[in-house]
DNA sequence: TATTGTTATACTCTATAACTATA
DNA sequence: TATAGTTATAGAGTATAACAATA
Protein backbone atom coordinates (compact mmCIF):
# COMPACT_ATOMS: atom_id res chain seq x y z
CA UNK A 1 0.00 0.00 0.00
CA UNK A 2 2.87 2.41 -0.16
CA UNK A 3 1.92 3.52 -3.75
CA UNK A 4 -1.39 4.04 -5.07
CA UNK A 5 -3.37 4.10 -8.31
CA UNK A 6 -4.38 8.17 -7.97
CA UNK A 7 -0.88 8.83 -8.33
CA UNK A 8 -0.37 7.29 -12.15
CA UNK A 9 -3.00 9.81 -12.98
CA UNK A 10 -1.97 13.26 -11.01
CA UNK A 11 1.22 13.75 -11.38
CA UNK A 12 3.34 14.02 -7.72
CA UNK A 13 4.62 16.89 -8.74
CA UNK A 14 1.40 18.57 -8.72
CA UNK A 15 0.70 17.44 -6.06
CA UNK A 16 3.62 18.33 -3.81
CA UNK A 17 3.32 21.78 -5.74
CA UNK A 18 -0.03 22.60 -4.47
CA UNK A 19 0.17 20.92 -0.95
CA UNK A 20 3.58 23.54 -0.31
CA UNK A 21 1.67 26.60 -1.92
CA UNK A 22 -0.97 25.79 0.04
CA UNK A 23 0.47 25.70 3.31
CA UNK A 24 0.32 29.74 3.53
CA UNK A 25 -3.53 29.86 2.88
CA UNK A 26 -4.05 27.17 6.00
CA UNK A 27 -1.66 28.91 8.13
CA UNK A 28 -4.12 32.39 7.43
CA UNK A 29 -7.28 30.28 8.34
CA UNK A 30 -5.72 29.18 11.89
CA UNK A 31 -4.87 32.50 12.40
CA UNK A 32 -8.49 33.68 13.30
CA UNK A 33 -8.59 30.78 16.22
CA UNK A 34 -6.06 33.37 18.10
CA UNK A 35 -8.24 36.63 17.35
CA UNK A 36 -11.42 35.67 19.01
CA UNK A 37 -12.24 37.90 22.83
CA UNK A 38 -12.81 36.40 24.72
CA UNK A 39 -10.08 33.24 23.34
CA UNK A 40 -11.84 29.89 22.79
CA UNK A 41 -9.35 27.19 23.86
CA UNK A 42 -8.73 24.87 19.99
CA UNK A 43 -10.43 22.17 21.22
CA UNK A 44 -13.41 24.02 22.01
CA UNK A 45 -13.47 25.43 18.78
CA UNK A 46 -12.95 22.90 17.13
CA UNK A 47 -16.19 21.17 18.28
CA UNK A 48 -17.80 23.86 17.74
CA UNK A 49 -16.99 23.74 14.36
CA UNK A 50 -18.28 20.47 13.84
CA UNK A 51 -21.57 20.79 14.75
CA UNK A 52 -21.98 24.40 12.96
CA UNK A 53 -20.90 22.36 9.68
CA UNK A 54 -22.90 19.23 10.26
CA UNK A 55 -25.33 20.69 12.90
CA UNK A 56 -26.91 18.58 16.13
CA UNK A 57 -25.47 15.03 16.70
CA UNK A 58 -25.05 12.72 19.53
CA UNK A 59 -21.86 12.29 21.40
CA UNK A 60 -20.74 9.00 19.34
CA UNK A 61 -20.89 10.72 16.85
CA UNK A 62 -18.99 13.68 17.68
CA UNK A 63 -15.90 11.48 18.92
CA UNK A 64 -15.84 10.20 15.26
CA UNK A 65 -15.48 13.70 13.63
CA UNK A 66 -12.85 14.82 16.03
CA UNK A 67 -11.09 11.42 15.82
CA UNK A 68 -11.03 11.62 19.84
CA UNK A 69 -12.66 8.89 22.46
CA UNK A 70 -16.05 9.19 24.33
CA UNK A 71 -14.36 9.98 27.54
CA UNK A 72 -12.41 12.73 26.31
CA UNK A 73 -15.82 14.41 24.29
CA UNK A 74 -17.64 13.91 27.19
CA UNK A 75 -15.32 15.99 29.34
CA UNK A 76 -15.23 18.80 26.21
CA UNK A 77 -18.88 18.97 26.51
CA UNK A 78 -18.72 19.58 30.04
CA UNK A 79 -16.49 22.61 29.77
CA UNK A 80 -18.56 23.68 26.84
CA UNK A 81 -22.22 23.43 28.84
CA UNK A 82 -20.43 25.24 31.47
CA UNK A 83 -19.32 28.02 29.60
CA UNK A 84 -22.85 28.35 27.47
CA UNK A 85 -21.34 27.33 23.97
CA UNK A 86 -23.83 24.32 24.15
CA UNK A 87 -27.06 22.79 25.41
CA UNK A 88 -27.05 18.89 25.74
CA UNK A 89 -30.66 17.13 26.08
CA UNK A 90 -31.65 13.64 26.34
CA UNK A 91 -32.41 12.52 22.40
CA UNK A 92 -36.53 11.84 22.11
CA UNK A 93 -35.85 8.73 20.75
CA UNK A 94 -33.60 6.97 22.67
CA UNK A 95 -33.05 7.66 26.14
CA UNK A 96 -29.37 6.57 26.46
CA UNK A 97 -28.17 9.17 23.59
CA UNK A 98 -27.41 12.46 24.17
CA UNK A 99 -28.28 15.71 21.55
CA UNK A 100 -25.07 18.43 21.12
CA UNK A 101 -26.69 21.11 20.52
CA UNK A 102 -24.94 25.06 20.07
CA UNK A 103 -25.90 27.82 21.46
CA UNK A 104 -26.98 30.87 20.42
CA UNK A 105 -23.82 32.19 22.21
CA UNK A 106 -21.84 29.86 20.52
CA UNK A 107 -23.17 30.61 16.89
CA UNK A 108 -22.86 34.30 17.40
CA UNK A 109 -18.43 33.55 18.38
CA UNK A 110 -18.37 31.15 15.59
CA UNK A 111 -19.78 34.50 13.44
CA UNK A 112 -17.00 36.53 14.84
CA UNK A 113 -14.65 33.95 13.97
CA UNK A 114 -15.40 33.99 10.36
CA UNK A 115 -15.58 37.38 10.26
CA UNK A 116 -11.87 37.86 11.30
CA UNK A 117 -10.66 35.62 9.05
CA UNK A 118 -13.18 36.96 5.65
CA UNK A 119 -10.85 40.15 6.97
CA UNK A 120 -7.58 38.59 6.71
CA UNK A 121 -8.19 36.65 3.60
CA UNK A 122 -9.73 39.98 2.14
CA UNK A 123 -6.50 42.47 3.29
CA UNK A 124 -4.21 39.68 0.92
CA UNK A 125 -6.32 38.64 -2.16
CA UNK A 126 -6.91 42.66 -2.18
CA UNK A 127 -2.86 42.34 -3.27
CA UNK A 128 -3.77 39.34 -5.96
CA UNK A 129 -4.93 40.30 -9.97
CA UNK A 130 -8.55 39.53 -10.42
CA UNK A 131 -7.76 36.77 -12.55
CA UNK A 132 -5.73 35.32 -9.82
CA UNK A 133 -8.79 35.48 -7.50
CA UNK A 134 -11.20 33.88 -10.14
CA UNK A 135 -8.39 30.92 -10.51
CA UNK A 136 -8.22 30.44 -6.56
CA UNK A 137 -12.08 30.23 -6.66
CA UNK A 138 -12.49 27.94 -9.13
CA UNK A 139 -9.75 26.04 -7.98
CA UNK A 140 -11.27 25.90 -4.75
CA UNK A 141 -14.55 24.97 -5.19
CA UNK A 142 -13.21 22.20 -7.55
CA UNK A 143 -11.79 20.66 -4.92
CA UNK A 144 -14.12 20.74 -2.30
CA UNK A 145 -16.71 19.17 -4.89
CA UNK A 146 -13.95 16.58 -5.82
CA UNK A 147 -13.14 16.14 -1.93
CA UNK A 148 -17.30 15.63 -1.48
CA UNK A 149 -17.75 13.12 -3.62
CA UNK A 150 -14.70 10.94 -2.11
CA UNK A 151 -15.91 11.28 1.12
CA UNK A 152 -17.52 8.23 1.64
CA UNK A 153 -14.63 5.36 0.69
CA UNK A 154 -12.05 8.20 2.34
CA UNK A 155 -13.06 7.94 5.32
CA UNK A 156 -9.42 7.13 7.42
CA UNK A 157 -9.71 3.28 8.66
CA UNK A 158 -8.92 3.02 12.89
CA UNK B 1 -12.29 50.19 12.35
CA UNK B 2 -15.19 48.34 11.02
CA UNK B 3 -14.87 48.75 7.68
CA UNK B 4 -11.73 48.52 5.63
CA UNK B 5 -10.39 49.97 2.53
CA UNK B 6 -9.43 46.53 0.76
CA UNK B 7 -12.95 45.93 1.06
CA UNK B 8 -13.67 48.14 -1.87
CA UNK B 9 -11.23 46.43 -4.42
CA UNK B 10 -12.18 43.23 -3.56
CA UNK B 11 -15.92 42.32 -3.45
CA UNK B 12 -16.55 40.95 -0.31
CA UNK B 13 -18.36 38.65 -2.19
CA UNK B 14 -15.36 36.58 -3.55
CA UNK B 15 -14.00 36.71 -0.63
CA UNK B 16 -16.57 35.38 1.17
CA UNK B 17 -16.81 32.26 -1.47
CA UNK B 18 -13.21 31.51 -1.30
CA UNK B 19 -13.24 31.18 2.77
CA UNK B 20 -16.51 28.99 2.39
CA UNK B 21 -14.52 26.62 -0.16
CA UNK B 22 -11.22 26.86 1.59
CA UNK B 23 -12.83 25.07 4.20
CA UNK B 24 -12.15 21.53 2.85
CA UNK B 25 -9.04 22.14 1.61
CA UNK B 26 -7.83 23.52 5.65
CA UNK B 27 -9.88 20.19 7.04
CA UNK B 28 -7.93 17.90 4.62
CA UNK B 29 -4.69 19.28 5.01
CA UNK B 30 -5.33 19.20 9.18
CA UNK B 31 -6.45 15.66 8.96
CA UNK B 32 -2.91 14.60 8.56
CA UNK B 33 -2.11 15.60 11.37
CA UNK B 34 -4.09 13.04 13.02
CA UNK B 35 -2.79 9.92 10.95
CA UNK B 36 0.67 9.75 12.18
CA UNK B 37 1.93 7.23 14.58
CA UNK B 38 3.05 7.40 16.95
CA UNK B 39 0.85 10.05 17.87
CA UNK B 40 2.19 14.01 18.21
CA UNK B 41 -0.46 16.02 20.26
CA UNK B 42 -0.93 19.20 18.09
CA UNK B 43 0.29 21.39 20.56
CA UNK B 44 3.79 19.93 19.90
CA UNK B 45 3.51 19.25 15.89
CA UNK B 46 2.37 23.22 16.09
CA UNK B 47 6.18 23.41 17.40
CA UNK B 48 7.98 21.38 14.74
CA UNK B 49 5.96 22.96 12.30
CA UNK B 50 7.16 26.59 13.29
CA UNK B 51 10.83 25.41 13.26
CA UNK B 52 10.66 23.77 9.85
CA UNK B 53 9.34 26.74 7.99
CA UNK B 54 11.94 28.81 9.97
CA UNK B 55 14.48 27.43 11.31
CA UNK B 56 16.38 27.29 14.66
CA UNK B 57 15.42 30.43 16.80
CA UNK B 58 15.25 31.32 20.30
CA UNK B 59 11.82 30.69 23.04
CA UNK B 60 10.85 34.39 22.69
CA UNK B 61 10.64 33.65 18.54
CA UNK B 62 8.64 30.38 19.23
CA UNK B 63 6.54 32.48 21.72
CA UNK B 64 5.29 35.01 19.20
CA UNK B 65 4.79 32.11 16.61
CA UNK B 66 2.67 30.81 18.81
CA UNK B 67 1.12 33.23 19.83
CA UNK B 68 1.89 32.05 23.50
CA UNK B 69 3.66 33.32 26.34
CA UNK B 70 7.22 31.98 27.36
CA UNK B 71 6.06 29.87 30.46
CA UNK B 72 4.05 27.75 27.86
CA UNK B 73 6.38 27.44 25.09
CA UNK B 74 9.23 26.34 27.33
CA UNK B 75 7.25 23.70 28.75
CA UNK B 76 6.28 22.98 25.75
CA UNK B 77 9.88 22.56 25.14
CA UNK B 78 10.39 20.22 27.92
CA UNK B 79 8.42 17.69 26.76
CA UNK B 80 9.40 17.94 23.22
CA UNK B 81 13.07 17.44 24.48
CA UNK B 82 11.94 14.71 26.41
CA UNK B 83 10.18 12.98 23.28
CA UNK B 84 13.68 13.22 21.11
CA UNK B 85 11.94 15.98 19.10
CA UNK B 86 14.27 18.89 19.57
CA UNK B 87 17.46 20.21 21.17
CA UNK B 88 18.24 23.10 23.25
CA UNK B 89 21.41 24.57 23.69
CA UNK B 90 22.48 28.03 25.25
CA UNK B 91 23.29 30.68 22.52
CA UNK B 92 26.77 31.43 21.60
CA UNK B 93 26.34 34.90 21.07
CA UNK B 94 24.34 35.16 24.47
CA UNK B 95 24.17 33.19 27.49
CA UNK B 96 20.98 34.00 28.15
CA UNK B 97 19.12 32.90 25.13
CA UNK B 98 18.45 29.60 24.42
CA UNK B 99 18.32 27.74 20.20
CA UNK B 100 15.84 25.58 19.09
CA UNK B 101 16.41 22.73 17.09
CA UNK B 102 14.82 20.26 15.40
CA UNK B 103 15.96 16.00 15.91
CA UNK B 104 16.72 14.62 12.86
CA UNK B 105 13.34 12.31 14.81
CA UNK B 106 11.27 15.27 14.11
CA UNK B 107 12.57 15.67 10.59
CA UNK B 108 11.42 12.04 9.95
CA UNK B 109 7.92 12.21 11.61
CA UNK B 110 7.15 15.63 10.03
CA UNK B 111 8.14 13.71 6.45
CA UNK B 112 5.89 11.22 7.29
CA UNK B 113 3.03 13.85 8.03
CA UNK B 114 4.00 15.71 4.84
CA UNK B 115 3.49 11.94 2.86
CA UNK B 116 0.14 11.16 4.45
CA UNK B 117 -1.16 14.84 3.57
CA UNK B 118 0.18 14.41 -0.17
CA UNK B 119 -1.42 11.00 -0.40
CA UNK B 120 -5.02 12.60 0.95
CA UNK B 121 -4.62 15.65 -1.75
CA UNK B 122 -3.31 13.53 -4.35
CA UNK B 123 -6.83 11.22 -3.64
CA UNK B 124 -8.99 14.25 -4.17
CA UNK B 125 -7.01 15.57 -7.02
CA UNK B 126 -7.08 12.63 -8.80
CA UNK B 127 -10.93 13.48 -9.21
CA UNK B 128 -10.61 17.46 -10.61
CA UNK B 129 -9.77 18.06 -14.27
CA UNK B 130 -6.18 18.88 -15.22
CA UNK B 131 -7.57 22.42 -16.03
CA UNK B 132 -8.75 22.97 -12.59
CA UNK B 133 -5.83 21.24 -10.99
CA UNK B 134 -3.65 24.26 -12.37
CA UNK B 135 -6.27 26.41 -11.68
CA UNK B 136 -6.19 25.84 -8.11
CA UNK B 137 -2.20 25.69 -8.44
CA UNK B 138 -1.20 28.90 -9.77
CA UNK B 139 -4.40 30.23 -7.12
CA UNK B 140 -2.67 29.14 -4.35
CA UNK B 141 0.76 30.47 -5.75
CA UNK B 142 -0.74 34.03 -6.19
CA UNK B 143 -2.27 33.61 -2.69
CA UNK B 144 0.84 32.82 -1.21
CA UNK B 145 2.85 35.26 -2.77
CA UNK B 146 0.38 38.32 -1.92
CA UNK B 147 0.41 37.01 1.96
CA UNK B 148 4.09 36.84 2.04
CA UNK B 149 4.11 40.61 0.33
CA UNK B 150 1.96 41.07 3.47
CA UNK B 151 3.79 39.68 5.91
CA UNK B 152 5.88 42.72 7.58
CA UNK B 153 2.66 45.06 7.92
CA UNK B 154 -0.25 42.99 9.33
CA UNK B 155 1.28 41.22 12.11
CA UNK B 156 -1.73 41.27 14.31
CA UNK B 157 -0.88 43.95 17.13
CA UNK B 158 -0.92 42.24 20.79
C1' DT C 1 17.58 48.07 34.88
C1' DA C 2 15.75 45.42 30.95
C1' DT C 3 15.74 41.04 28.67
C1' DT C 4 15.71 35.84 28.38
C1' DG C 5 14.19 32.07 30.14
C1' DT C 6 12.60 28.81 33.91
C1' DT C 7 9.72 27.30 37.90
C1' DA C 8 5.27 27.23 41.21
C1' DT C 9 0.63 26.80 40.95
C1' DA C 10 -3.83 26.19 38.98
C1' DC C 11 -6.96 25.14 35.43
C1' DT C 12 -7.95 22.99 30.71
C1' DC C 13 -7.35 18.99 27.54
C1' DT C 14 -6.79 14.03 26.53
C1' DA C 15 -6.57 9.03 27.21
C1' DT C 16 -7.10 4.41 29.83
C1' DA C 17 -9.93 2.08 32.60
C1' DA C 18 -13.94 1.33 35.32
C1' DC C 19 -18.58 2.38 35.76
C1' DT C 20 -24.03 3.39 35.04
C1' DA C 21 -27.98 3.10 32.31
C1' DT C 22 -30.65 2.03 28.28
C1' DA C 23 -31.79 -1.18 24.10
C1' DT D 1 -25.26 -8.79 25.86
C1' DA D 2 -24.13 -4.67 23.33
C1' DT D 3 -24.43 0.25 23.03
C1' DA D 4 -24.32 5.33 24.77
C1' DG D 5 -22.48 7.96 27.85
C1' DT D 6 -20.21 9.43 32.29
C1' DT D 7 -16.76 9.36 35.97
C1' DA D 8 -11.81 8.18 38.33
C1' DT D 9 -7.24 9.05 37.68
C1' DA D 10 -3.08 10.47 35.42
C1' DG D 11 -0.40 12.87 32.17
C1' DA D 12 -0.20 16.82 28.48
C1' DG D 13 -1.17 21.81 27.51
C1' DT D 14 -1.71 26.73 28.97
C1' DA D 15 -1.72 31.02 31.68
C1' DT D 16 -0.51 34.12 35.84
C1' DA D 17 2.79 35.17 38.81
C1' DA D 18 7.19 34.84 40.92
C1' DC D 19 11.88 33.85 40.14
C1' DA D 20 17.13 33.37 38.46
C1' DA D 21 20.59 34.72 35.31
C1' DT D 22 22.60 37.49 31.72
C1' DA D 23 23.22 42.02 29.01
Amino acid sequence: MTSRQHERTTPGSTVGEVTAQAQALVLLWERADDGVVPRIPPSQLRVLGVLARYGSMNLTRLTQELSSIPSSASRLCDRLEAAGLLVRRVSPDSGREVILTLSDEARRRLDAVAQIRRDDFAEVMARMSPRSRAALLNGLREFSEAARCGEQESARPA
